[in-house]
RNA sequence: GGGCGUUUAGCUCAGCCUGGUUAGAGCGCUUCCCUUACAAGGAAGAAGUCGGCGGUUCGAAUCCGUCAACGCCCA
C-alpha cells in the first residue's frame, strides 16, 4: 500500500469492474424488493455542473446503500432532448459556416443532430461515470429513443381523445430569437424600471376637447387597440361606457367597455386594450367580443397592421409612436414606472406575449389527483414545506403550451386535411383524410421537451408496454432533485404519472438546495464564479467530492461551497487510508470475513468499540433513511476520526503488541474497519473499495452486505479514562512538559483499577500510573497536583516535575469552572418548581452533577491549600 | 403585495422539526510534539450574551408572537 491516499488510480480501476460485473443492474440482488431512483434527466448538450454533482452524489449515497441492503436496486439514467438548447448549438454551427437550418431543410437538419449527438452529446454520463454514479447503464434512456417517443405519442392522443389537449388561439409567450412558443414558467421576470406614458384618446362623437386618458408601459401596442376598458364601479367614467374614441394614429373608432378586470387604482383607471398582445386584455377582448389585431409578428417587428409603423422593430416603434403621439398632441405625462419584464429563461429576450395558434394541455383535471397525492401521504416532499410552494402552484395552473416551433423534438401527431376542417389525432399516421379522403398535412410544431420528461418515471420503464420493468421498478421509491425544478418537472410528473398509470410515480420527493458559490451567491458563468466539478476531481478526487458535498447537504438548505471542504475530505480519505494500512500491514489483518465475524466476548476496550460501532450505525440509518446527508456524514466522519481512529486505534496498541491476547483486537479491528468502509462505501465508493481489497478480499464491496453490528453494553470505565487522559495531555500542555513520562498516583476508590484500565491509562497518558487506593488522605496531596474524571481523582507528584507554585494558575481556573458549574447545578436544584415539574431522569442528572462538582471543588480547594497558592 | 427561507466562533456552516450534557464541525489562529498508520499527522488551547424585544415553560439556540436585516420564489 501506498503511504498516502491517491485517489485517481483508485477510481479509475475500480469503475469498471463494478460495472462489468454486473453490480450496477438490479439482477444483483433478483430476491431483494424493488428499490427504484429515476435519475432527473439532464440536459444532452450539458456539462457536469455543481448542481449535477450534488444531485448525483446524494442519489448515488441512496441507491448504494439500498443495494448493499439487499433491495433490486436500480438507478435508472438518461437524458432528454433539450429541443431548444440543441437546436441552438446545431444552428450555431450551422451558422459558422453561414447557413441557417432552412437552407438544410427539416429532415437534413434532424439528421445533423443526430450526428452532433453521436459525437458531442452526453459528454454528461461520461463525466458521471467520473463521479463514481453508479447507474445501470444498461438501462440508460434518451426522451427521443422510440421507446420513450412511443408513450409520447401515446399520451398526446389519448390525452386529445379525452380533451385535455387542445388547440386554440391563446396569449402565448413568444420569444423573438428562439422564434417559438414557450410556456409560462420558461419566462422569468426582471425589475425593471420602465415608464408609464400616458395618451388621451378622444371621443369620436365629441366636440373635440374631451377625451379618455389611458396609461401603458408599452405605447407601440396600441396601434393594435380595439378598446379602452375602464371599471364598471369607476365613478369616473360612469358616463364614457358605450361611447367611442378616436384612436390616433390609426384613427380608428374604438369603443369604451366596462370591464371587472380593470384596475381602477392603477393609473388613470382606463386601461387600453390590445387583444392580440396582452392575456388580460385578450380575456377582455372574449368577453366585448373584440377583434384582436396583431401588430407584432414573429420576428417583434411591426406587423402591416401598424400602419405607418410596419417593418420596424418593436423597440424602435415604441419611440416612433411617443414621438408621433406627441406631434399630435396626445401625449400625456411621461413617468418613471417599476414593473417586472418577462425574459426568455434560455436567452433573456424580452418576451412578446402574442396571440397564436399553438396546442394547450388542459391542466385543471390533472391537478386535483396530483395534489391529492401529495395530500394523502402516497408522495411526500421531504423537507415538507415545500408543499407550501407546490400546493398553490398547483391550484392556480393556468393552461401548459405544449407545441413549440422547432424541429428538434417529438413531432405533434396531428395531421390537417387539406380539403376540409378534420384535425387527426391518431396512434397511427394517417394517408388520407378520414372524413373526406382529401390529403392531409402533418402539424409542422414539435412538443415542450418537458412534456415527454414529464412522462419520464413510467415511459423509461417501457410503458405503454406494460414490461416487468415496468411492473417490478414503478412508482419509483424517491425522487432526488434541487427545489429549482419542482414546478418544471416534479409537479409535472405527478400529473401524468397519476393520470397514465393511476399511482404517484415516486413516494419521497427528496429536494435539495443549489450549490452557490462561497460568497452566497448563484453560481453562474457570467459572474466567472462557477466552479467545474471535473477540475476538482482531478485536484482532489471524486470522493473527496462527493463527501465535501453531502457533509454540506443539510436537508434542503442551499449548499456554500467552498473548496476548504474537497480539501478536508481528501485529507479524511487519507486517514481512511493509513489506518487500514496500519491494520493491513503493520498488525497483518487481512481476509476478515465479509460478514459477521465479531468477537463473542470481547475485552472491555473492544466492547467499547464495539458498542460504538452499533449505536453509530442505528444512528446513521436512521439519518439516512431521512434524507439527512449533513448529519449522516459529520456522524461517521466524527466517529471514523475520533472514536476509532484517534481512540480505539491506540487503545488496541498495546493489547496487539501482547501475542497472548492480541487475537481478539486484531479481531475488533478487523471487523470495525470492515463495518465502516461499509458505512462509508455509499459516499465515498473508490477508495473504500480498494480497501476492501486489501482489508477483506472476498468479493465486491459494492455488493456487500449493509453491517448490522451486534449491540454491546457501554463497559464501565471507559469515559473516565478518556477524561483523565485529557486531564493529563493538558496538564502536559499548560507546564510545557512535552512527552516526557510522570508519575502517577491514582485513587480510584469509586472508579475501576482493572488492569486493562491502568494499563490504557499509562500508554495514552504516558505516566506510570499506580494504584493508591485511600493512601491519600488529604495531607498526602502536598505537593501534588490533582486531576479527576467522574469519581476518580488522580494525583501528580510535582517534585522534579514542576514548581507547586506553577500549579496555582492551573487551580484557580479549575476551580473557577467547578464552580460555575456548581452553581448553576444548584440553581436549578434549589428550584422547587424545577425539582417538582421535570422528569425524574433529568432531575437525578442535575443531582448527580452537584455531588461530581462538589467532590471536585473540595479537592481542588484543598490543593490550592496545600500547595499555598 | 403574497409566500418561503436565513441570521449561531475570525470565516463558511451544522444543531431547531421531537425543549433538558459544559452549543458542535471544517478552515483559520496560539502552544507543544517528526510517540515507528498518517506532518495531508498527533496533543492541548483561545474564541460564541445562538440577530433584537416580548411570551410560553420548572427549563428556550430549539416552541409562540413581534421587529430588523439579508436572500429566494410567486404576483
Amino acid at each position: 500500500m501506498k503511504p498516502t491516499y491517491e485517489p485517481h488510480d483508485i477510481e479509475a480501476r475500480w469503475y469498471p469492474i463494478w460495472e462489468e460485473s454486473g453490480s450496477f443492474r438490479p439482477e444483483l440482488n433478483p430476491d431483494g424488493d424493488p428499490f427504484t431512483i429515476s435519475i432527473p434527466p439532464p440536459n444532452v448538450t450539458g456539462v457536469l455542473h455543481m448542481g449535477h454533482a450534488l444531485d448525483g452524489s446524494i442519489q448515488d449515497a441512496i441507491i448504494r446503500r439500498k443495494r448493499m441492503q439487499g433491495y433490486q436496486a436500480l438507478w435508472l439514467p438518461g437524458m432528454d432532448h433539450a429541443g431548444i438548447a440543441t437546436q441552438n448549438v446545431v444552428e450555431r454551427e450551422l451558422a459558422k459556416e453561414g447557413m441557417t437550418r432552412h437552407d438544410l431543410g427539416r429532415e437534413k437538419f434532424i439528421e445533423q443532430v443526430w450526428a452532433w449527438k453521436a459525437t458531442s452529446g452526453g459528454t454528461i454520463t461520461k463525466q458521471m461515470r467520473a463521479m463514481g454514479f453508479s447507474c445501470d447503464w444498461s438501462r440508460e434512456r434518451f426522451t427521443l429513443d422510440e421507446g420513450l417517443s412511443a408513450a409520447v405519442r401515446e399520451v398526446f392522443v389519448t390525452l386529445y381523445e379525452e380533451g385535455l389537449i387542445y388547440r386554440g388561439n391563446r396569449i402565448i409567450n413568444w420569444c423573438p430569437r428562439c422564434h417559438t412558443a414557450i410556456s409560462d414558467i420558461e419566462v422569468e421576470y426582471q425589475d425593471e424600471t420602465g415608464t408609464l406614458t400616458h395618451i388621451r384618446y378622444p371621443f369620436s362623437d365629441g366636440d373635440g376637447d374631451g377625451y379618455v386618458e389611458v396609461a401603458t408601459t408599452r405605447p407601440e401596442t396600441m396601434l393594435g387597440d380595439t378598446a379602452v376598458a375602464v371599471h364598471p364601479d369607476d365613478p369616473r367614467y360612469a358616463g364614457a361606457i358605450g361611447r367611442t374614441v378616436r384612436l390616433p394614429l390609426m384613427d380608428r373608432d374604438i369603443p369604451i367597455v366596462a370591464d371587472d378586470a380593470v384596475e381602477m387604482e392603477f393609473g388613470t383607471g382606463a386601461v387600453k386594450v390590445t387583444p392580440a398582445h396582452d392575456p388580460l386584455d385578450f380575456e377582455i377582448g372574449l368577453r366585448h367580443d373584440l377583434e384582436p389585431i396583431r401588430v407584432i409578428d414573429t420576428e417583434a417587428n411591426i406587423t402591416p397592421a401598424g400602419g405607418r409603423f410596419a417593418g420596424m422593430d418593436r423597440f424602435d416603434a415604441r419611440a416612433a409612436v411617443v414621438e408621433a403621439l406627441g406631434e399630435l398632441g396626445v401625449l400625456g405625462e411621461i413617468e418613471d414606472h417599476h414593473h417586472s419584464v418577462g425574459h426568455c429563461s434560455r436567452c433573456k429576450t424580452v418576451i412578446e406575449p402574442m396571440l397564436s395558434l399553438q396546442w394547450f394541455v388542459k391542466v385543471q383535471p390533472l391537478v386535483t389527483p396530483a395534489i391529492a397525492a401529495v395530500k394523502d401521504g402516497h408522495s411526500r416532499f421531504v423537507p415538507k414545506r415545500w408543499e407550501n410552494s407546490y400546493f398553490p402552484w398547483m391550484e392556480n395552473l393556468r393552461d401548459w403550451t405544449i407545441s413549440r416551433q422547432l424541429w428538434w423534438g417529438h413531432r405533434i401527431p396531428a395531421w390537417y386535411c387539406n380539403d376540409c376542417d378534420k384535425v387527426i389525432v391518431t396512434r397511427e399516421d394517417p394517408v388520407d383524410c378520414p372524413d373526406c379522403h382529401g390529403t392531409v398535412y402533418e402539424d409542422e410544431d414539435v412538443l415542450d421537451t418537458w412534456f415527454s420528461s414529464a412522462l419520464w418515471p413510467f415511459s423509461t420503464l417501457g410503458w405503454p408496454e406494460q414490461t416487468e420493468d415496468l411492473a417490478t421498478f414503478y412508482p419509483t421509491s424517491v425522487l432526488v432533485t434541487g427545489y429549482d425544478i419542482i414546478y418544471f418537472w416534479v409537479a409535472r410528473m405527478l400529473k401524468m404519472g397519476i393520470h397514465f398509470t393511476g399511482k404517484a410515480p415516486f413516494a419521497d420527493i427528496a429536494i435539495h438546495g443549489m450549490v452557490r458559490a462561497e460568497d452566497g451567491r448563484k453560481m453562474s458563468k457570467s459572474l466567472g464564479n462557477s466552479v467545474d466539478p471535473l477540475e476538482l476531481v482531478d485536484e482532489y478526487g471524486a470522493d473527496p467530492l462527493r463527501l465535501s458535498l453531502l457533509q454540506a447537504a443539510a436537508q434542503g438548505e442551499d449548499v456554500p461551497f467552498s473548496e476548504e471542504w474537497v480539501d478536508a475530505a481528501r485529507r479524511f480519505g487519507n486517514k481512511l487510508w493509513n489506518a487500514l494500512r496500519f491494520a493491513v500491514e503493520h498488525v497483518g489483518i487481512s481476509d476478515v470475513p465479509a460478514s459477521e465475524g465479531y468477537p463473542a466476548d470481547p475485552p472491555p476496550p473492544e466492547q467499547w468499540i464495539l458498542s460504538r460501532l452499533h449505536t453509530v450505525t442505528a444512528e446513521y440509518d436512521a439519518l439516512l433513511d431521512e434524507y439527512k446527508f449533513s448529519d449522516a456524514v459529520a456522524l461517521i466522519y466524527n466517529f471514523a476520526w475520533s472514536e476509532v481512529f484517534d481512540w480505539y486505534l491506540e487503545m488496541a496498541k498495546t493489547p496487539l503488541k501482547d501475542e497472548s491476547r492480541s487475537e481478539v483486537t486484531k479481531q475488533t479491528l478487523g471487523v470495525v474497519l470492515r463495518d465502516l468502509l461499509k458505512l462509508l462505501h455509499p459516499l465515498m465508493p473508490s477508495v473504500t473499495e480498494e480497501l476492501w481489497s486489501e482489508l477483506v478480499g472476498d468479493g465486491l464491496l459494492i455488493a456487500a452486505a449493509w453491517p448490522q453490528p451486534p449491540a454491546h453494553e457501554v463497559p464501565a470505565g471507559v469515559g473516565d479514562l478518556q477524561e483523565l487522559i485529557i486531564g493529563l495531555r493538558r496538564f502536559r500542555a499548560e507546564h510545557n512538559l512535552g512527552a516526557r513520562k510522570l508519575a502517577l498516583e491514582v485513587d480510584h476508590s469509586g472508579g475501576t483499577s482493572a488492569e486493562w484500565w491502568m494499563e490504557q491509562l499509562s500508554a495514552l497518558g504516558r505516566v506510570d500510573a499506580t494504584v493508591t487506593r485511600a493512601s491519600i488522605d488529604t495531607k498526602a496531596q502536598i505537593g501534588r497536583a490533582h486531576i479527576s474524571a467522574g469519581d476518580i481523582h488522580a494525583y501528580i507528584p510535582l517534585e522534579g516535575v514542576i514548581d507547586p507554585e506553577a500549579e496555582c494558575p492551573r487551580l484557580r481556573k479549575a476551580i473557577a469552572e467547578a464552580e460555575g458549574m456548581l452553581k448553576a447545578t444548584e440553581g436549578k436544584l434549589a428550584n422547587s418548581n424545577f425539582v417538582e415539574r421535570a422528569p425524574d431522569e433529568v432531575v437525578a442528572k442535575e443531582r448527580a452533577k452537584a455531588a461530581e462538582f462538589t467532590a471536585t471543588l473540595e479537592r481542588l480547594q484543598g490543593q490550592l491549600t496545600e500547595l499555598g497558592c
